[in-house]
DNA sequence: AGGTTTTTCCAAAACGTTTTGGAAACTAAA
DNA sequence: TTTAGTTTCCAAAACGTTTTGGAAAAACCT
């Protein structure tokens, strides 16, 4: 079935379908209804190549994947895997062609910003990985790149995005665990470059200050994922060194399998001994016993307000999106007495 | 550029430098040199849409991946990355597009290949998750879809395929233990119904055959992924009951990790008093102390060989890619004296 | 030399849409 | 009743390729 079949069988135009389906005000309601009506009796839908030629467009997201730095750990590509199978699902019901590309270092990173932009002319972009200050928000604006991001970065820079609730997420995790009277918590946090990283630092110094805790200098270290061993490493110094700690937050899974594991080998019974809560988790849960308390959000969802925040109507107020967290209790965390 | 201007700059017809880049043999190699030098100067590429439209073909390339049963375990979704992102290279350079769909369940994701061939109209697929007798292999071979399977099935259909040396594998795995004294080794297998647990039964039994070792039932066992839980439970009773095992097999991360957890509730020191060798196991190792032995493949390799066999000349004999195992020691198999 | 085959090229049609620039038909205003 | 404006439709051009069906030129035979 092709537009043209369609016209005849509709006695119309190609023009009045084309523009009826398009949702053109100079077809009427009346004939619109039955153009979709027949559209719909014939499973009839354009072909995207000669649709995409005719008008000019690519139609096609781009999307790069980091394989370094925090998504060297495989423990993190599973939290992606979420947020691309909801995209994936809005993708698929908008008809727009996905293009995936992985980069293994920051260079090659921004060269594949510059290659979906100069040579695969993409035209739409889901940005993601933000740094603090992130150039690449320039070069799809100065590009005119129909983008969402996915974080935030800092700065006044308006442009649309969803996001985890990163000050809030660990403000929820903090109110949780002063209620089970702890006081002495550390916070385990990734590398202060990642703008949600930083984010996470502000709603733990925030929590204290409110709470008029004095900040412990100690109680707060950051890793990266590179190497499991040395994480593993530097937190069995944080507890060691502390020992009066009885809580401790990860800000990732890789560090949250570091700590267990630092854990374990000092011999510490985690939700008795000391207290353990991270971030996601859904993986070291899975293979760790007891299973740990974790503050989660709705990554998929995420995805899918991505493509929706992507399509919607330029004339829109709202361009952002912000995730709720929630805290998964699973025993990792115990009330101090 | 397109390729009217640069027929004009060559002072050639759009046919030929169509037919030129094509590779067609009604054009002489020198002018073809020329075409691909101009080609070159000027940045030229095809525009896919226009291509597609003209050849009356889609050149895309549908992937369906499963979320539930074995992969809706996320410790699985990190061995689809790797695989993922071998593809993907190839894909870009090859001027694929990419199709992505996800499944929740069996149902759907039949109704996906489905939708893949009378819909989206992709007229490339890898398919993989294979049952040991599978459906879908009619199917593409009804509808004439180039694919690979990413997987072996039974029986005597000829397809192109990629996989894991199974069965090697579980000998490379026996080996290395016999060589180490072992003689009491149990297998803690996922569900037989994949062919790959089937294959890799099949290594663990000829092996114990070709030593001429009795085959003990006890020591074989299968869990699902589906509860951590229960499957640590399951093996705890295994060990419980064969206490003159001197190492375990896991055919899985999660396997591996219920394995831990049950031999810490029974106070048996990984390799010292018992070993255990895992399957893949770089997520079960970050938080396991004393790190696991495993056997590897690269699955990077292996999805790059997937497209490669895909977009192989047709009567090339070679039609398929068996990925070799490699054991990572890290300390987890002890010698038996 | 003339005939045949092979090599090398090309004009034109086709692919299935969207968009442009009207034109007809109706409606409202004078 | 005419005029101006609005609504509703459409023919034709355009998008950038591939493919078809030759035709000219060159090479090879007798």
């Amino acid at each position: 079935m092709n537009i043209k079949k369609l016209a005849k069988k509709l006695g119309l135009s190609i023009t009045t379908v084309s523009r009826g389906l398009g949702g053109y005000s100079d077809v009427s309601e009346s004939t619109r209804e039955r153009i979709i009506r027949f559209a719909n009796k014939y499973n009839y839908s354009p072909n995207p190549n000669a649709s995409n030629l005719a008008s000019r467009k690519t139609n096609t997201l781009g999307f790069v994947i980091p394989l370094y730095g925090l998504n060297s750990n495989r423990l993190n590509q599973a939290s992606f895997f979420e947020f691309i199978s909801g995209m994936s699902e809005k993708i698929n019901s908008e008809k727009i062609q996905f293009l995936m590309t992985f980069a293994n270092t920051i260079a090659e990173e921004k060269e594949a910003y510059k290659r979906l932009i100069d040579v695969q002319k993409v035209d739409k972009i889901i940005l993601h990985n933000l740094k603090k200050n992130d150039s690449r928000i320039k070069l799809l604006q100065d590009n005119k790149i129909n983008f969402v991001g996915w974080g935030r970065t800092q700065g006044k820079i308006n442009y649309p995005w969803v996001d985890l609730d990163n000050e809030g997420s660990v403000d929820l995790i903090m109110h949780y665990l002063f209620e089970k009277n702890h006081r002495k918590i550390a916070f385990i946090n990734v590398n202060e470059k990642y703008n949600f990283a930083f984010q996470r630092k502000l709603g733990y110094i925030k929590f204290l200050k409110q709470k008029k805790i004095k900040i412990n200098k100690n109680y707060y270290v950051t890793v990266d994922g590179e190497d499991p061993e040395l994480n593993s490493a530097e937190i069995k110094k944080l507890i060691e060194k502390n020992s009066k700690l009885t809580a401790i937050i990860c800000s990732s899974e890789y560090s949250a399998a570091g700590a267990i594991k630092a854990l374990n080998e000092l011999n510490l019974k985690i939700g008795k001994d000391i207290s353990l809560i991270t971030f996601d988790g859904s993986v070291v849960n899975s293979i760790s016993s007891p299973s740990i308390t974790a503050v989660t959000h709705d990554r998929k969802q995420l995805g899918q307000k991505a493509i929706e925040l992507l399509t919607a109507n330029k004339r829109s107020k709202i361009n952002n999106y912000l995730a709720k967290p929630k805290i998964i209790e699973r025993g990792s965390v115990h009330k101090v007495i």
